[in-house]
DNA sequence: CTGAAAGCGCTAACAT
DNA sequence: ATGTTAGCGCTTTCAG
């Protein structure tokens, strides 16, 4: 039909025979009001259907408990999972969520922050790894002062604070720790030829899985130059194309390291086309540990970071003491989860 | 630091040396006003960094441009579609887009709606199937009614409308038909003792494809007694559990139509665990094609839904033609996607 | 115990 | 071309 006018509280008012005044006293229950009238207010407001004009509240309340959630893409499983950790968390805590996905252009990230200002919201939480540029930098440091001057807070969730005295809340997974215990992992097993496929060289947290990679090999006596890292970025189509590619030029690798568990499924299926058996001919291992890792064709080793948890902590520490959060750095522990995609390689390894 | 106070309108106009209608002018550039002047009032609001109050404007606006999403859970693949579909629909629209997890809790579903109502949204998408009790149905009913009263609109999303004369737009698959395709699939592969795993009587999207699997078999002219569905509702574990049992007390099926993808990656897992070669000794079909089905050990063999489309489809309609989308239904067809989890069963059928 | 009235920050007439 | 002003719907002193 056509769009009829909200009830506002002056018509409840009137129906019920009071002022504006103690409708919104008995609605907001902040003050005491006699039964009787009570009542009375409440059945006016119920037989109207009323309900309040959150703005107008905002407008005079100073704001609403409200947190601004923004990601890449809510298709991810990794980042759906944060952002069902964060939203349950709000929802515990009786605030209200909000969530903008970006498609990984800075473009609209800057401007659904901007937007996230307008709104009110009194946290905002950008969600993981991103290139860490100057671009960034800049970015990320203009946010933060400009959310700190209107009273809101940054919370950074699996990304860095690219300068510690940034007023913000850093939440991060050590994932150099993560690759270091999965590649080691894979060098126990005997394996001395491993790629690393999934780089995305200025990515905070792909780089420092690199890190974590390359600290294995060294650990394990490999010199330097037993590294392969490709730079294909994330996503299973990347993971498939790269595997391809490098089976064509490099067969000779015993293990890779994928950059996270899509695109251990690019990989997996791109040995499984070139007649490879995982494990039998080629070890594979993932990161994150999404939860279909385990149907995988074989079910995947990988990295369990909680990523739910990640999500969780972020809000419950930005909200535990709102004013304490700034600058501080919360790390995350993960631990591998074995399953079957790693095998001993299929030649002993020569300089066992 | 402390929350200092927001920018308003008024330091601006103070900083500029102009009234507030004018920078209020300006900024939403919707009346002519001097290069002059404009200049020195963007100046100023740059330089104060001033953003404006969303709540005020939608005050005296009536409203912003908002849709919000209701859906059961983030981390299901197939709602994060839909939910991808809606915000790119609505961002392209200049919409902003809220989005609300339940938990599957009509209670928690019941006051997000209301939220939304305060919120002033002024588009509500419920998203997924449901169980259609009369609690739903009236719930349904009033929330059409409620929204519609205040000039909003209500679509359902892959659920249908308890009644076609209440006010709200109805996007859905046509999963009766999507069920019967597959179904038909198995049958012409040879297979006869069929199971349907994945049922929630009660739930439309699901009864719908059971409709579809019975309507299948009668056509292949099987008694109704040839049909078997065990109502173990969906999810991975849920499909596990389902399976594992059919398993141990009727092992004689040769292919199971599992309710939807996950309940598939259980039902692959369970059979996996029983020693069963997909799709050599048993065949698995899925349902909505999600991201990783091609995944699967082996890839899996399902239908495929345009999840995104759904979503997109539902705010397009629902925002060309706002005043006619209530009452309409809109059907989205789907079609099978063949791969490598169904083969012809172990032994030749006996009937053929 | 309850009502009147003053705004919250902004936009849109209405003046000048 | 720009300023003045009256609200939008609500909460919250401040009176009565």
């Amino acid at each position: 039909m056509a769009a009829r006018e909200r009830v506002t509280i002056r018509e409840v008012a009137e129906r019920a025979g009071v002022s504006v005044a103690t409708v919104s006293r008995v609605l907001s229950g902040n003050y005491p009001v006699p039964p009787a009238t009570r009542t009375r207010v409440l059945r006016a407001a119920k037989a109207l259907d009323y309900v309040a004009n959150a703005h107008a509240r905002a407008l005079v309340g100073g704001g609403r408990k409200m947190v601004a959630v923004v990601l890449r893409q809510v298709t991810s499983p990794f980042y759906a999972q944060v952002a069902e950790g964060i939203e349950a968390e709000a929802a515990a805590h009786g605030w209200l969520c909000l969530v903008g996905a970006t498609g990984g252009d800075p473009q609209r990230e800057m401007e659904f922050v901007q937007l996230m200002r307008e709104e009110g919201a009194r946290l905002v939480v950008l969600v993981g790894g991103v290139v860490e540029d100057d671009s960034y930098r800049e970015r990320v440091a203009r946010y933060a002062q400009a959310l700190d001057a209107s009273g809101a807070r940054l919370v950074l969730c699996g990304r860095p604070s690219p300068d510690p005295d940034i007023p913000a809340l850093v939440v991060e997974f050590d994932n150099e720790a993560g690759a270091l215990a999965i590649t080691s992992h894979l060098l126990s097993a005997g394996h001395r030829r491993i790629a690393f496929l999934g780089g995305l060289p200025g990515n905070t947290s792909l780089d420092a899985r690199v890190r974590g990679y390359r600290a294995a090999l060294a650990a394990h006596g490999l010199p330097a130059g037993a590294a392969h890292v490709v730079d294909c970025g994330l996503g299973r189509a990347a993971g498939h194309r790269a595997m391809t590619e490098l089976l064509r030029r490099n067969p000779d690798f015993t293990a890779v390291v994928a950059g996270d568990d899509m695109v251990a499924a690019g990989v997996l299926r791109a040995a499984g086309e070139a007649g490879l058996r995982v494990p039998h001919d080629l070890s594979v291992v993932g990161y994150n540990d999404i939860p279909l890792a385990e149907d995988f064709n074989p079910p995947l080793t990988t990295v369990r970071t909680p990523s739910e948890e990640l999500g969780r902590a972020a809000v419950r520490l930005a909200l535990r003491d709102p004013d304490r959060a700034a600058g501080i750095r919360h790390l995350l522990g993960t631990h591998i989860v074995v399953r079957d995609s790693v095998a001993p390689p299929p030649a002993p390894a020569r300089d066992l």
